[in-house]
DNA sequence: TCAAAAATAAGAATGATTATCATTATTGCG
DNA sequence: CGCAATAATGATAATCATTCTTATTTTTGA
């Protein structure tokens, strides 16, 4: 799913940082790394079992500054946990499936004449009522097979 | 934005409730009204706001049931406040724009023919990854006027 | 009319996330 | 090199939307 090798992700969200004033730290190195190799979107505890150096804290700030720079997405579903991804840009655009029951998610890609359409019907209505759309989002809302 | 009237979505609503066992007392009917008349997703706070008699716990108690038959569907866009609004079935299907800002959220409907491409191409996904797909969402994620 | 079942609402508890803050690491400048 | 200045870390405390508890009230149906 990425399309960026992890060299070229690394530069980019080095870069990303940097803009804002951050550093990129040997734990936000990290963050990136098992996110990538994630290849879907992680609970912030998911992630912290990944690697015994992760303090929890840690993980949370950091999450928060890679979202503000816009190297990482937030999803959020439920009341539950939030899931991180890389943010578009870094990975392929694509959308998600969602478990309803628990929470799992899996990718998945869009024909581009369709996403062209969808934006397209976006940016109509947007304007309508006179919203800036930064972005958009498709998930399919089900019960994976563990959950059936 | 409603395709029932109020007495149609009353008795829907009833009998949803009915099914799984429970009433359709004076603070539901009343919720359901004020979703029905607010034309988009409210907070818990604003419901409780918006009339006197309502108490926070029962309004949070209640949105659960009638989430639980239906009736009202959940929307979660940050860490911040989930907002509520009658489910598909008792409105006619839609969409989101939501302001990342300040949360706002508004309506808008994709054409038909889009709605069932979409619906396609997410059942294909879902087949492969053996994910039963109860809904889809599509929202728009930006900036709204107030916010800009 | 009466008991059984459900709903209410005030307040306590929960728990994911965020804030605090003393300590440690990194940067860049002379 | 040293040496501030600035940023990051991580253990812990605090926050706050939401859920749970429980005593009371309401509704149902026999």
């Amino acid at each position: 799913m990425a399309s960026l090798s992890k060299a070229d992700v690394d530069k980019q969200v080095a870069s990303l940082l940097r803009e804002k004033g951050h550093r990129y730290s040997n734990t936000r190195r990290m963050l990136v790394r098992v996110l990538l190799t994630a290849g879907k979107p992680l609970t912030n505890n998911q992630i912290v079992e990944s690697h015994d150096s992760l303090a929890q804290s840690s993980v949370y700030r950091n999450l928060n500054v890679l979202e503000e720079v816009g190297a990482v997405t937030r999803i959020v579903t439920n009341n539950e946990f939030s899931r991180y991804e890389l943010a578009d840009g870094l990975t392929e655009h694509h959308h998600h499936i969602i478990c309803t029951s628990c929470g799992d998610i899996t990718d998945f890609s869009l024909p581009l004449t369709l996403e062209k359409s969808l934006n397209q019907s976006l940016r109509t209505a947007a304007s309508k009522v006179r919203f800036t759309i930064d972005q958009h989002r498709f998930d399919g809302l089900g019960t994976c097979v563990a959950c059936q």
